[in-house]
DNA sequence: GCTGACGCTGTTAGCGGTAACATACCCTGT
DNA sequence: ACAGGGTATGTTACCGCTAACAGCGTCAGC
């Protein structure tokens, strides 16, 4: 018992003893049996991290903010990756939840019914991420793709640019790709207009894609003068791909991803696009779970960026 | 007693029973708790992963690789990141050997003399990653830093490049990159040369950093004949500053760099790099953990990728 | 009819800690 | 001298599950 409070730094302890059990806890290479602990105390330390993928750039910069946050609580985050597949992710976090977490965060408001059915018994703090566009278990931190969507076609339209086409992924449960899509189309239509072409991708490199769809695109369409693309990377490409040609951009065609990837900044031109917010979520997200901050549905702003690929008025 | 049976598919159940014990769990929404059932049965189908960051699309991919093979074999990764830092390292392994991971993965074979400690006392598999230029506490997947940085030097002085510039991070504890340049450097002094100019950089967006990096060496040493980076991304930079600036490459100057990033494929010219057989190492690397191989020092060999930035003879 | 094997279910003890309470001791104030 | 309080340590009963074994009915084989 003396040990465990000196282990914890819980409860009195006297120095000379203290010394003792660490030294002891030293020359013997005792490490706690946090399994035990936690039975005992109906307490663990760890925070499920469920996300789509590892590798694209927008869920590291996630549990950057995570990370930071919980480092000073005693907090760790556990991560678990799904592959934008719901019964995956349902598997993922049937396993997490086994392990009793302090709280979930995971990336959408769309899971299978077991998932939800799991996430509301399990009677811990909730966070969906990324996302506000639809109802939370808990609560919610995130942007509305839908919004979105329709703020870049505004600004689009606004520059005078009339002959729209899309490039994006062709995943069907990237629900967020699909609400931006969606309000994009949807302010399209209310200035009397709609998408000239699209083009889909999947898997791959997303900068050689984007540079293979954009001369796919405009081949099929030349008469394009601006190419919206779902994501930053594949709009990188493209953008590369058209100075390449020495296509007159943001003159003949504009050009605007989504995400605001820091890569973005070493490419020789700004690409247009518009700031997802990822570190901020991560950290509101991480509070919440804390308990830093009260849990609700938060939405935050994210920032049109124009870059140098959108005419400027 | 039976419930635990019909959960785990272990030991005789009859199915009628069975079906009553699956259709009750589905009902209360029953979740078994992992803590428990791991003090008991003294297992976790746990695997800590500890690696320096996730944010630099290298280890993703290993995270890959670790998943493809663990995903058949019930157990479950769990990431740990340290910021290249020994201390933070030493830290995140503690935490995770005090949940009795199944294994454990880390990346390099430099670790703080506690971590090291515990590593040996854990008893359970450890296999180090990503480098074999060193002594291991147990297994190592990988490949020699030296050498790669040693076979680049040699098909640069080859190409008949002969005042070499090196541009890299200022990460002191990326031991990887130090040993690349070390055999690099062995690799030119052997020629009788030796690096003609230097540029580090540390934090901020690497492809930014690589164009800066790349017009800061250039005018301060505008002899150079060859830029050798540490990473892709940096390399990827100043590749696309070069072409910018109209500088012939390979003519001219020559450039390389190392990993072999995805990314590369999509850029106007092909980045001489060196494949860093990520995908491999994290499959290799589970599967000692798994037992489907026995444990040892695993050495790959990294492929030269010419590209197009480095002249054919 | 008895034995042994098998299929299914139940019982018991304990995994390694921690919460809660108990105990022992010393000190202070009255 | 003694109550009352604080400090330091010890004791006990779990936490929720599983290993090991026990129990019991059924059935084949002799």
């Amino acid at each position: 018992m003396t040990v465990s409070r000196v282990l914890r730094n819980r409860g009195d302890v006297s120095d000379v003893t203290r010394q003792r059990v660490l030294e002891a806890a030293r020359t013997l290479g005792y490490v706690p049996n946090k399994i035990a602990g936690a039975l005992a105390s109906q307490r663990v330390n760890l925070v499920a991290v469920i996300i789509p993928s590892l590798s694209n750039m927008v869920f590291p910069e996630v549990m950057t903010g995570v990370s930071e946050v919980l480092d000073g609580t005693g907090l760790q985050p556990v991560v678990g990756v799904t592959n934008y597949s719901p019964t995956r992710e349902e598997e993922v976090l049937y396993e997490m939840l086994s392990w009793r977490p302090s709280g979930v965060i995971l990336a959408g408001l769309e899971h299978t019914s077991a998932a939800l059915a799991m996430l509301k018994n399990a009677d811990i703090p909730i966070v969906e991420i990324m996302d506000v566009d639809g109802v939370p278990v808990d609560s919610a931190v995130g942007i509305s793709h839908r919004r979105a969507g329709r703020q870049m076609a505004e600004a689009i339209i606004a520059a005078g640019y009339r002959r729209i086409g899309f490039l994006g992924t062709m995943m069907p449960h990237d629900h967020r790709a699909r609400k931006r899509l969606e309000g994009f189309e949807d302010a399209l239509h209310k200035a009397g207009l709609s998408l000239a072409d699209r083009e889909f991708y999947s898997g791959g490199s997303a900068l050689l894609k984007g540079r293979e769809m954009t001369a796919a695109i405009l081949k099929r369409s030349p008469d394009l003068d601006f190419l919206y693309y779902s994501n930053d990377m594949i709009g990188a490409g493209g953008l590369l791909y058209c100075l390449h040609e020495g296509i007159d951009v943001p003159g003949k065609v504009g050009l605007a991803g989504f995400n605001g990837v820091e890569l973005l900044d070493g490419l020789p031109r700004r690409l247009a696009t518009m700031d997802a917010c990822r570190l901020q979520i991560g950290r509101i997200a991480a509070e919440i779970i804390a308990g830093k901050r009260p849990g609700d549905v938060i939405e935050l702003s994210p920032k049109l960026e124009p870059g140098d690929t959108i005419r400027r008025a």
